[in-house]
DNA sequence: ATAGGGCCTCCCCCAAGAGGAAGGTAAAGA
DNA sequence: TCTTTACCTTCCTCTTGGGGGAGGCCCTAT
Protein backbone atom coordinates (compact mmCIF):
# COMPACT_ATOMS: atom_id res chain seq x y z
CA UNK A 1 0.00 0.00 0.00
CA UNK A 2 1.09 3.42 -0.30
CA UNK A 3 2.07 5.92 2.38
CA UNK A 4 -1.51 7.51 3.12
CA UNK A 5 -3.63 4.41 3.75
CA UNK A 6 -0.53 3.38 5.76
CA UNK A 7 -0.73 6.36 7.72
CA UNK A 8 -4.38 6.18 8.20
CA UNK A 9 -4.24 2.19 9.10
CA UNK A 10 -1.63 3.29 11.97
CA UNK A 11 -3.18 6.53 13.07
CA UNK A 12 -0.58 8.73 12.00
CA UNK A 13 0.22 11.66 9.42
CA UNK A 14 1.89 10.98 6.34
CA UNK A 15 4.36 13.50 7.20
CA UNK A 16 5.44 11.76 10.37
CA UNK A 17 5.64 8.04 8.40
CA UNK A 18 7.84 10.03 6.04
CA UNK A 19 9.91 11.17 8.70
CA UNK A 20 10.14 7.90 10.32
CA UNK A 21 11.53 6.69 7.13
CA UNK A 22 13.67 9.42 6.77
CA UNK A 23 15.64 8.53 10.60
CA UNK A 24 15.61 5.06 9.93
CA UNK A 25 12.86 3.94 12.00
CA UNK A 26 10.50 2.10 9.71
CA UNK A 27 11.80 2.08 6.38
CA UNK A 28 9.36 1.16 3.92
CA UNK A 29 10.45 -0.92 0.04
CA UNK A 30 10.65 1.64 -2.90
CA UNK A 31 8.77 1.87 -5.84
CA UNK A 32 11.39 2.01 -8.36
CA UNK A 33 9.37 3.62 -11.34
CA UNK A 34 7.35 6.15 -9.12
CA UNK A 35 9.32 6.40 -6.44
CA UNK A 36 6.63 6.05 -4.01
CA UNK A 37 6.78 4.28 -0.82
CA UNK A 38 5.53 1.01 -0.18
CA UNK A 39 4.09 -0.52 2.75
CA UNK A 40 3.27 -3.98 3.85
CA UNK A 41 1.27 -4.95 6.51
CA UNK A 42 4.39 -5.59 8.59
CA UNK A 43 5.35 -2.14 7.96
CA UNK A 44 2.29 -0.68 9.41
CA UNK A 45 2.23 -2.77 12.64
CA UNK A 46 5.59 -1.26 13.30
CA UNK A 47 4.14 2.12 12.85
CA UNK A 48 1.51 1.54 14.99
CA UNK A 49 3.97 0.08 17.42
CA UNK A 50 5.81 3.27 17.37
CA UNK A 51 2.69 5.57 17.75
CA UNK A 52 1.43 3.59 20.34
CA UNK A 53 4.76 3.71 22.21
CA UNK A 54 5.39 7.78 21.50
CA UNK A 55 1.67 8.10 22.93
CA UNK A 56 2.85 6.79 26.03
CA UNK A 57 5.59 9.38 26.17
CA UNK A 58 8.69 7.36 24.99
CA UNK A 59 11.00 9.52 22.98
CA UNK A 60 11.55 8.85 19.23
CA UNK A 61 15.05 6.84 20.85
CA UNK A 62 13.26 5.15 22.77
CA UNK A 63 10.78 3.98 20.23
CA UNK A 64 13.70 3.09 18.14
CA UNK A 65 15.25 1.22 20.98
CA UNK A 66 11.65 -0.66 21.94
CA UNK A 67 11.61 -1.45 17.71
CA UNK A 68 14.38 -3.14 18.08
CA UNK A 69 13.33 -5.34 21.32
CA UNK A 70 10.47 -5.95 19.53
CA UNK A 71 11.86 -6.93 16.12
CA UNK A 72 14.53 -9.10 18.10
CA UNK A 73 12.65 -12.82 19.02
CA UNK A 74 15.50 -13.64 21.59
CA UNK A 75 15.22 -10.23 23.61
CA UNK A 76 15.09 -10.49 27.04
CA UNK A 77 11.51 -9.04 28.44
CA UNK A 78 13.84 -7.73 31.51
CA UNK A 79 15.69 -5.08 29.13
CA UNK A 80 12.01 -3.67 27.99
CA UNK A 81 10.59 -3.70 31.64
CA UNK A 82 13.44 -1.95 32.65
CA UNK A 83 12.99 0.67 29.97
CA UNK A 84 9.32 0.99 30.93
CA UNK A 85 10.29 1.30 34.81
CA UNK A 86 12.17 4.31 34.16
CA UNK A 87 9.99 5.99 32.01
CA UNK A 88 7.39 5.58 34.97
CA UNK A 89 9.77 6.86 37.45
CA UNK A 90 10.70 9.73 35.16
CA UNK A 91 6.60 10.64 34.67
CA UNK A 92 6.51 10.58 38.54
CA UNK A 93 8.84 12.70 38.89
CA UNK A 94 7.35 15.13 35.98
CA UNK A 95 4.27 14.23 38.66
CA UNK A 96 5.50 15.54 41.70
CA UNK A 97 7.32 18.98 39.84
CA UNK A 98 3.78 19.55 38.81
CA UNK A 99 1.79 19.23 41.30
CA UNK A 100 4.04 21.40 43.41
CA UNK A 101 3.47 24.15 40.42
CA UNK A 102 0.04 23.97 40.52
CA UNK A 103 -0.30 23.95 44.95
CA UNK A 104 1.46 26.96 44.23
CA UNK A 105 -0.34 29.43 41.32
CA UNK A 106 -3.37 27.97 42.23
CA UNK A 107 -2.83 29.16 46.40
CA UNK A 108 -1.93 32.70 44.58
CA UNK A 109 -4.83 32.66 42.61
CA UNK A 110 -6.54 32.52 45.71
CA UNK A 111 -5.34 34.92 47.27
CA UNK A 112 -5.66 37.56 44.48
CA UNK A 113 -9.12 39.40 44.68
CA UNK A 114 -9.30 39.81 40.87
CA UNK A 115 -10.65 43.22 40.87
CA UNK A 116 -10.22 46.03 38.67
CA UNK A 117 -7.55 47.62 41.72
CA UNK A 118 -3.88 47.38 40.12
CA UNK A 119 -2.57 45.48 43.48
CA UNK A 120 -1.94 42.16 42.85
CA UNK A 121 -0.39 39.15 44.98
CA UNK A 122 0.33 36.74 42.23
CA UNK A 123 2.87 39.84 40.81
CA UNK A 124 4.15 40.55 44.22
CA UNK A 125 4.69 37.15 44.42
CA UNK A 126 6.86 36.70 41.45
CA UNK A 127 8.66 39.98 41.98
CA UNK A 128 9.91 38.95 45.55
CA UNK A 129 12.70 38.49 45.89
CA UNK B 1 26.12 46.33 35.77
CA UNK B 2 27.38 44.10 32.70
CA UNK B 3 25.16 40.85 31.36
CA UNK B 4 27.37 38.34 33.48
CA UNK B 5 26.37 40.18 36.81
CA UNK B 6 22.56 40.70 35.81
CA UNK B 7 22.31 37.10 34.25
CA UNK B 8 24.24 35.88 38.08
CA UNK B 9 21.91 38.04 40.68
CA UNK B 10 18.93 36.62 38.07
CA UNK B 11 19.53 33.11 38.61
CA UNK B 12 20.02 33.33 34.81
CA UNK B 13 22.61 32.13 32.38
CA UNK B 14 24.28 34.66 30.41
CA UNK B 15 22.86 32.91 26.92
CA UNK B 16 19.68 33.11 28.52
CA UNK B 17 19.40 36.80 29.30
CA UNK B 18 21.20 37.80 25.97
CA UNK B 19 18.35 35.88 24.43
CA UNK B 20 15.63 38.18 26.20
CA UNK B 21 17.32 40.91 25.14
CA UNK B 22 17.29 39.99 21.63
CA UNK B 23 13.39 38.89 21.77
CA UNK B 24 12.86 42.41 23.36
CA UNK B 25 11.69 40.93 26.77
CA UNK B 26 14.14 43.00 28.89
CA UNK B 27 16.11 45.37 27.06
CA UNK B 28 19.16 46.73 28.58
CA UNK B 29 21.27 50.24 27.89
CA UNK B 30 24.19 49.65 25.91
CA UNK B 31 27.16 51.11 25.96
CA UNK B 32 28.15 53.44 23.05
CA UNK B 33 32.14 52.89 23.06
CA UNK B 34 32.13 49.33 24.00
CA UNK B 35 28.36 47.83 22.52
CA UNK B 36 28.05 46.01 26.16
CA UNK B 37 25.16 45.59 27.22
CA UNK B 38 24.35 47.49 30.54
CA UNK B 39 21.95 46.65 33.41
CA UNK B 40 20.38 48.70 36.00
CA UNK B 41 18.30 47.36 39.25
CA UNK B 42 15.53 47.32 37.16
CA UNK B 43 16.09 45.19 34.52
CA UNK B 44 17.25 42.50 37.31
CA UNK B 45 14.06 42.75 38.73
CA UNK B 46 12.43 42.18 35.28
CA UNK B 47 14.70 39.11 35.08
CA UNK B 48 14.33 37.40 38.14
CA UNK B 49 10.61 37.94 37.58
CA UNK B 50 10.62 36.05 34.02
CA UNK B 51 13.04 33.50 35.84
CA UNK B 52 10.42 32.86 38.36
CA UNK B 53 7.62 33.07 36.32
CA UNK B 54 9.60 30.27 33.73
CA UNK B 55 9.89 28.02 36.79
CA UNK B 56 5.94 28.28 36.78
CA UNK B 57 5.27 27.37 33.49
CA UNK B 58 4.84 30.32 32.10
CA UNK B 59 5.89 30.15 28.41
CA UNK B 60 8.16 33.52 26.93
CA UNK B 61 5.23 34.97 25.47
CA UNK B 62 2.87 34.65 28.42
CA UNK B 63 5.76 36.04 30.39
CA UNK B 64 6.02 39.43 28.01
CA UNK B 65 2.22 39.35 28.77
CA UNK B 66 2.47 39.32 32.55
CA UNK B 67 5.69 41.35 32.49
CA UNK B 68 3.33 43.89 30.56
CA UNK B 69 1.15 43.61 33.55
CA UNK B 70 3.33 44.23 36.19
CA UNK B 71 5.07 46.94 34.94
CA UNK B 72 1.66 48.92 33.98
CA UNK B 73 0.96 50.45 37.52
CA UNK B 74 -2.80 50.81 36.59
CA UNK B 75 -3.36 47.10 34.85
CA UNK B 76 -6.43 45.53 36.64
CA UNK B 77 -5.49 42.42 38.54
CA UNK B 78 -8.02 40.55 37.05
CA UNK B 79 -6.48 39.94 33.98
CA UNK B 80 -3.25 38.63 35.91
CA UNK B 81 -5.47 36.05 38.06
CA UNK B 82 -6.97 35.14 34.70
CA UNK B 83 -3.54 34.52 33.28
CA UNK B 84 -2.86 32.22 36.50
CA UNK B 85 -6.18 30.47 36.48
CA UNK B 86 -6.04 29.57 32.59
CA UNK B 87 -1.96 28.48 33.77
CA UNK B 88 -3.52 26.17 36.56
CA UNK B 89 -6.29 24.44 34.13
CA UNK B 90 -3.36 24.10 31.85
CA UNK B 91 -1.36 22.14 34.29
CA UNK B 92 -3.86 20.26 35.52
CA UNK B 93 -5.00 18.98 32.47
CA UNK B 94 -1.57 17.65 31.95
CA UNK B 95 -1.68 15.98 35.56
CA UNK B 96 -4.58 13.90 34.64
CA UNK B 97 -2.72 12.96 31.61
CA UNK B 98 -0.08 11.87 33.09
CA UNK B 99 -1.32 9.91 35.66
CA UNK B 100 -3.21 7.81 32.89
CA UNK B 101 0.05 7.52 31.30
CA UNK B 102 1.54 6.18 34.41
CA UNK B 103 -1.25 3.81 35.66
CA UNK B 104 -1.32 2.19 32.35
CA UNK B 105 2.46 1.66 32.10
CA UNK B 106 3.46 0.59 35.75
CA UNK B 107 0.22 -1.33 35.32
CA UNK B 108 2.02 -3.06 32.27
CA UNK B 109 5.65 -3.11 33.85
CA UNK B 110 3.68 -5.19 37.13
CA UNK B 111 2.40 -7.81 34.53
CA UNK B 112 5.91 -8.35 33.34
CA UNK B 113 7.96 -10.78 34.53
CA UNK B 114 10.86 -9.40 33.41
CA UNK B 115 12.80 -12.85 33.40
CA UNK B 116 14.84 -13.47 30.15
CA UNK B 117 12.00 -15.11 28.11
CA UNK B 118 11.13 -13.26 25.68
CA UNK B 119 7.23 -13.31 26.11
CA UNK B 120 6.74 -9.99 27.10
CA UNK B 121 3.49 -8.00 28.18
CA UNK B 122 4.40 -4.91 27.84
CA UNK B 123 5.52 -5.23 23.43
CA UNK B 124 2.34 -7.51 23.57
CA UNK B 125 0.46 -4.47 24.65
CA UNK B 126 2.42 -2.10 22.48
CA UNK B 127 1.75 -3.84 19.79
CA UNK B 128 -1.65 -4.73 19.82
CA UNK B 129 -4.12 -2.98 17.30
C1' DA C 1 53.89 43.27 25.58
C1' DT C 2 51.05 39.70 26.57
C1' DA C 3 47.96 36.71 28.93
C1' DG C 4 43.47 36.15 30.94
C1' DG C 5 38.71 36.66 31.37
C1' DG C 6 34.48 38.79 30.03
C1' DC C 7 31.96 40.47 26.41
C1' DC C 8 30.30 40.92 21.46
C1' DT C 9 27.94 39.01 17.01
C1' DC C 10 26.96 35.25 14.03
C1' DC C 11 25.79 30.77 12.92
C1' DC C 12 24.48 25.98 13.58
C1' DC C 13 22.19 22.51 16.76
C1' DC C 14 18.38 19.91 19.59
C1' DA C 15 12.97 17.33 19.42
C1' DA C 16 9.39 15.92 16.47
C1' DG C 17 7.42 16.93 13.26
C1' DA C 18 3.91 20.84 10.67
C1' DG C 19 3.11 23.62 6.68
C1' DG C 20 3.68 24.63 2.13
C1' DA C 21 5.90 25.19 -2.65
C1' DA C 22 7.11 23.06 -6.97
C1' DG C 23 6.63 19.24 -9.57
C1' DG C 24 6.01 14.02 -10.91
C1' DT C 25 2.46 10.01 -11.31
C1' DA C 26 -1.68 7.21 -11.65
C1' DA C 27 -6.43 6.38 -12.39
C1' DA C 28 -11.05 7.86 -13.57
C1' DG C 29 -14.24 10.42 -16.41
C1' DA C 30 -15.57 13.28 -20.68
C1' DT D 1 -6.90 11.79 -25.76
C1' DC D 2 -7.21 15.27 -22.50
C1' DT D 3 -8.22 16.95 -18.06
C1' DT D 4 -9.16 16.72 -13.36
C1' DT D 5 -8.19 14.92 -9.02
C1' DA D 6 -5.77 12.57 -5.67
C1' DC D 7 -1.65 11.07 -4.33
C1' DC D 8 3.09 11.12 -4.17
C1' DT D 9 8.11 13.19 -4.19
C1' DT D 10 11.94 16.39 -2.42
C1' DC D 11 13.21 20.65 -0.33
C1' DC D 12 12.74 24.67 2.57
C1' DT D 13 11.28 27.13 6.51
C1' DC D 14 9.01 27.36 11.21
C1' DT D 15 8.10 26.06 15.90
C1' DT D 16 10.35 26.42 21.82
C1' DG D 17 13.96 28.12 24.58
C1' DG D 18 17.85 28.54 24.46
C1' DG D 19 23.12 25.67 24.16
C1' DG D 20 27.69 25.40 21.98
C1' DG D 21 31.28 27.27 19.78
C1' DA D 22 34.16 30.36 16.34
C1' DG D 23 36.33 34.57 15.69
C1' DG D 24 37.10 38.99 17.40
C1' DC D 25 36.81 43.36 20.91
C1' DC D 26 37.59 45.39 25.62
C1' DC D 27 39.86 45.83 29.93
C1' DT D 28 43.03 44.75 33.58
C1' DA D 29 47.08 42.71 35.62
C1' DT D 30 51.60 41.25 35.30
Amino acid sequence: MQIGEAARRAGLTVKTVRYYANIGMVIPRQDETSGYRIYGEDDVAKLQFVGKARRFDFSVEECRELLGLYEDRNRPSREVKALTMKKVEEIDARLVELQSLKDQLSGLAASCDGDHRPDCPILNALSGG
